[in-house]
This record gives C-alpha cells, sequence and structure tokens, in this order.
DNA sequence: ATTAGCACTCGCAATCTTAGAGTGCTAAAC
DNA sequence: GTTTAGCACTCTAAGATTGCGAGTGCTAAT
C-alpha cells in the first residue's frame, strides 16, 4: 500500500522528474501543474506532492522551494515511468562504424569507453572480466630469468598475451624449460583456462603417478602459473574513461565529493565489486544514488549493461554520471553498445 | 641591475616566503618584521616590500592585504635563500626499506610513486623511459594468429617483456616462424634494443645479399616488430600516484582548473614533454607554476630529480604540488628517493 | 637611512532588507 | 469527497549597509 498511488500521481512524478532533469531546479507546483498537460490547478498537483512527499519520492530542499525527486522517485521513474527514446537507424550506424575488430581486448574496451564517455558526455566504463571463461589457452612457454625465477608467457584466444614470473627451486636450463613447455602445450593447448585450472592439472597429476621427472616439475610449474589471479595484475580489466567530465556538473562542484570519488576510481576494487553485481541481470540495470549501499555514489548513477559472447554474459559496460542525467537517452545508448561490442567479439571469434 | 637587491632584502624575502608557506596567508609589514629576527621596525620592512614589488618579487591581493611571493620569488627562494633540511638517518633507513629489489620495473615504479605520494602528502610522479638504452634484448618469440597477424614477444633485460602484433602477407606456419625466431635469436641476443634498432638489422640487410628466403622474412619481421615505438603502448611509461591529494589543497579548490589539471595528468603526453626536459640536467630540478609554458600547471610546482645507472639519466621521478610547498623537505626526499631508487636498479641488474 | 605617526583603503563578516517563489491550510465549489 | 481559489506564512537568494581590523603609503622627525 505504501507504494501504491494513482495514476495522476505517477504521471505527475514522471513530469517532475522529467523537469527537474531538464532544469535542475526544484519543481514547484504551479510549473508543474502547466507542464503536465492534466486539466488541474497547482492546489491540486499541492496535495498530489504531499502525497509523494509522505511517500519518499520527492522531496524538498526547504519549505518554499519546488520538490526534486529522491532516489526512491528516480528509482521509479526509471522502472516503470520513463519512455525511452530508441536510438534512430542513423545513430546505429554511426556506432556501428566506431569498433572495428580490431586489436586485443584492453584496446577494444579503451575504445568503447572513451566512446561512452565522449557520447553522453559522461564517464564512461567497461569491465573486462577475469578471462578464466571462454578463453582457451593457446600457447605456452618459459623462459629463464635470474634468480631461479622463470617468466612464463600464456597466450589465449587469438589475441591476448599474459606474463607471469613464478619462482622454481633451481636453476633449469632453457633446453629443460623448453621440454616442459612442449609437454604442456601438448596436454593443456586447446583447453579453456577454466578447466585448465580445475580439472586437467589435477587429473595430469592424479593419472600419471608414475611419471618421470621432467613431467613432474612442468605440471609444478603449470600448477604455480594458472595458481594466480589469471589476469597477472588484477586491475587491468576495467577501464574507466573521462572522469573530468564529472567534474563538470554542478551536483560534483563539492570538492570533498568529487574526491572521494575520484579515490574509488583509483581503488577500482569496489567499483569491480559492484560490477559483478550486474554480471547476474540481464539488459540495462541502473543504479541510482548510493542503492548500492556504497557513500561515494551518492549523487551519481551508474547505468551499465552485460555484453555477451554465445549467450553468456562475458563483462560489464556502462557510464557513470549525476543522478540527474538523461536516462531516456542513456540507456538506449548503452543498450546498442553492449549489443554492438557483442557483436564485435562474437565476429572477431 | 633589477636583480639585485641587498642582505635584507633577500633576507626578508626569505623569511615571507617560509612564512606564507607555513600560514598560507598573505604576510603583512608588522608580522614579518617580528618574524625576521631583524631589529628594525615594520615601516622599514614596508619599504623593502615595496622594492621587492617593484622587482616583481612579491604582490599584495589587494591594498590592505599582505604581501605573497610571486612565482619569481619563488624561483630566488628555491634557487638562492633555501636552507634545505637534509634527512635524518633514521628516515634514509626507513626509506631504504622501501624499495626491494622485487618486481618488473612497472612495479618497482608503481611502488616508488606511491610512496612519494604518501610521505609527501602530495601526487607522486616515476618517469619510465623507452628503454631503447640500456636494456638488451634476451629473446624473441613469434607467434601465429589469425588473419595473418603474428604476435612478437620480446623479453628485455632480466624482468620486461613486451607484446607486439605485426602483420605479414601471408600465412606462416609455427614451424617457420620458430625457424625465424632461432635466427634471429642467435643474431640479436645479448644486444641493446637501441643498437638492434638502429645498427644490426641494417647490417643484417645489406651483407646478406644473398641470403635465403628465410632469413629474409626473419629479418622483415623484424624490422616490423622493432619500427614500433619499443614501449608497446606509450603511455605505460608514467605513473603517477596520489593525484586526488591535489584536491585537498586551497589553491585547487577551483574546480576549473582542478579539471584542467586532471585532464592533463590523463593525456600523459604533456607531462611526459615537460618530464623530457630534465633528463638533461642534474640532481634535483624544480618547475615553478606555468614558468613551464604550461598554463594547468599554474598554481603548482613539480619538483624531480633523474634516477641513474651506470652515471646515465635512466628516468625521472618527482612529486607534484601546490606551488607553496615545503620545499625544504620535498627536495631532499625526491633526492634521496632519486639515489635509493637508482641503488635499488643498480644492484638488481 | 630609519622610524613613528597618521590618514586612508580595502576586504570581510555580520546584519538587515526586499523580492519572489512556493507552500500549507481553510473554506467554498463542484 | 474531490477539487479549487484565496490567503497568510515561510524561506532563500541577492543586495545594500555597516563596522572592524589589517595593512599600506606617505610625511616629517630622528
Amino acid at each position: 500500500m505504501a507504494e501504491e498511488f494513482g495514476d495522476r500521481a505517477q504521471h505527475l512524478l514522471k513530469v517532475l522528474v522529467e523537469s527537474y532533469i531538464r532544469s535542475g531546479q526544484p519543481v514547484g507546483s504551479r510549473a508543474l501543474a502547466r507542464d503536465s498537460g492534466l486539466d488541474v490547478s497547482a492546489a491540486t498537483v499541492r496535495n498530489a506532492m504531499a502525497d509523494l512527499e509522505e511517500l519518499g519520492m520527492v522531496s524538498s530542499p526547504h519549505t518554499s522551494a519546488g520538490r526534486i525527486p529522491t532516489n526512491k522517485g528516480y528509482r521509479i521513474f526509471v522502472d516503470s515511468l520513463l519512455t525511452i527514446k530508441p536510438l534512430s537507424e542513423r545513430e546505429i550506424i554511426t556506432m556501428r562504424g566506431q569498433f572495428g575488430g580490431e586489436g586485443s581486448n584492453q584496446e577494444l574496451a579503451a575504445s568503447v569507453s572513451s566512446y561512452l564517455s565522449g557520447i553522453t558526455e559522461m564517464a564512461g566504463m567497461v569491465m573486462i572480466p577475469r578471462t578464466a571463461k571462454r578463453s582457451s589457452l593457446r600457447h605456452i612457454e618459459f623462459m629463464p630469468l635470474s634468480d631461479n625465477r622463470i617468466l612464463a608467457i600464456l597466450v589465449i584466444n587469438e589475441k591476448d598475451v599474459q606474463n607471469t614470473v613464478i619462482k622454481v627451486d633451481r636453476h633449469y636450463s632453457a633446453a629443460e624449460l623448453q621440454q616442459s613447455a612442449n609437454f604442456l602445450n601438448s596436454e593443456l593447448t586447446g583447453h579453456e583456462l577454466f578447466d585448465v585450472r580445475h580439472r586437467i592439472l589435477k587429473e595430469l597429476r592424479e593419472t600419471k603417478v608414475g611419471m618421470e621427472q621432467m613431467m613432474h616439475q612442468a605440471i609444478t610449474m603449470a600448477e604455480q602459473v594458472f595458481d594466480q589471479p589469471v589476469s597477472s595484475s588484477d586491475t587491468d580489466d576495467f577501464v574507466l574513461s573521462g572522469q573530468t567530465r564529472l567534474m563538470g556538473f554542478e551536483e560534483l562542484s563539492n570538492i570533498d565529493k568529487l574526491r572521494g570519488l575520484f579515490e574509488a576510481f583509483n581503488e577500482k576494487q569496489q567499483i569491480l565489486q559492484l560490477l559483478d553485481q550486474c554480471l547476474d541481470g540481464d539488459g540495462v540495470q541502473i543504479f541510482i544514488g548510493d542503492e548500492s549501499g556504497y557513500g561515494v555514489l551518492d549523487e551519481c548513477s551508474m547505468v551499465t549493461s552485460g555484453y555477451q559472447v554465445d549467450g553468456e554474459v562475458l563483462g560489464i559496460l556502462g557510464v557513470i554520471g549525476p543522478t540527474r542525467m538523461a536516462y531516456e537517452r542513456v540507456i538506449p545508448i548503452v543498450d546498442v553498445t553492449a549489443k554492438l561490442v557483442s557483436a564485435a567479439l562474437a565476429q572477431s571469434k
């Protein structure tokens, strides 16, 4: 019952949010009555506003100002009131040109992130998930370093390369390492990283109990290589662009708030955690303000969508901007971008 | 003559700058007379101030405020008036513990940058120069990708790995690539990248006119690999930490200024250019305000120093902070850090 | 050359004023 | 019972006014 409110109230909320998004100013009853298209007086609107305020949808900054939407109000707005303006054919075509199949995943991500930032004039982000799933090992190679350390080079899929340094108990010659690599290549190449990590190594170890010394060493090394988080530096898998655009927004002119936000961007960890939550859902998802339970995003919203290959959500992309953003424009942009990226990935596979 | 001014004026300028750095407030004649230790009256100080103002060393924000140093005033201060407080033995020992010889150059740079930021409470930066000099090629390896593209993997020195994708005219088999790599390894391994790029390939091409097909291909590939800027992504060689700390400073509370600064940080290019200028000089160098001819650094100073191996300056590290920073503390910190990094690099070599 | 004295300037913060926007309530109208 | 008009009231934002304190520049005396 607390959530129930009539058609007119809904309509008014919609118009109010739209108006506030446009102007950034609290919306008064007179203006709202005029803009609503309804043939009601300002007094009636005032009554409705009082109800909406009681429901926690709107609030007024002070007694004699108009109303502004609360996070909850925004939530209702985007969930059930928003009329999305689909992109024109033209726009989609323009966008399609942006994401050529060239370059590594890293490069693609950077380009998409920057594109999102540019077109929405907010901050763009692309997360590249740990490549544990859907990534098959192409080749493995060892190289001796000083101090009993070995450089392992993994080639994954078609484009991506990862380097890991492991430590071993003694010095190995180049020839020995070559042998180990050959063995591992013959056993592991073509398998998905996920499988390699969770099954194959174990099997190898178990089945070949009496195996010769060399294989034993090889497997020990491999275990060390694949034990690490696959993406060598855990922070490489998240690209943020155009953060500075956020400095242009009124609601973020408070330096301390801005600072908190930028520090969060630098941490990455927390943002990634947030994005991980989106991995489950389907289609465009929206975080409004600190719904995420994450204080620094106070006056911000995130609009995200997963991109996928073969029907499986691989990663997340989206934008971060002020809560007061043009959702009806941003949502289809993020949506289409995710689909185009999915398509580009499918094609390059 | 324009630059000449007496001992007392110099002393007063020194005390003024120190006082302003401490308080951030314009310094009045009375306070300055008191703090100077000189047995003179405020009126005398006022006369001296008038002279200094004429010389462009100080200025007053408005008629009835005290004086603040201009960039030129700061310049004189750091060049000839500053008494540097050397670090205590204790502090140096603590610092020495920070930079273990572990990890790649990238990791070392990140750690140093972050350390500088932490201890100075400003932004730290470390530039890793293109590894063209002082970097010897350890190993080269090719791997076929789709679409006639080849992944080239370079191992440089002991720790660093670089990946480059090149395009070729036809498909090469793994065996063919192995052959090419073997050939190149035998010819190039152990040489410095700089030489490889500028001499050896050329020589090879010239001397072996009638060489067999395979070698020809190998050299063509190698030329493509080494033609690129050696650091695969040109932006990887600059690590900045703690930018957000800059948001805490009064003089950068202007959002637009801050935005310009952060955009410059994102560009990297321009900052790198600036740092390149430091490569020539010896010891600690200081940029004050927009001396660099670089507007966004308006109210900022950079304190930098080169770090070196075998007597050759390899890269630059330092800090960025407000012009009004505690130079007498920051300068020795940067100085010692550079020396410690040099030592750490020498050791790990 | 240095100093004391003094009039003067300026910025800052506090206080007050006014205009405008918008509300909440009440009583009448539909 | 919902809707409306009317009205008193509240609050803010923007100017205007004032007093204070800090600091200067000038002048005349030391």
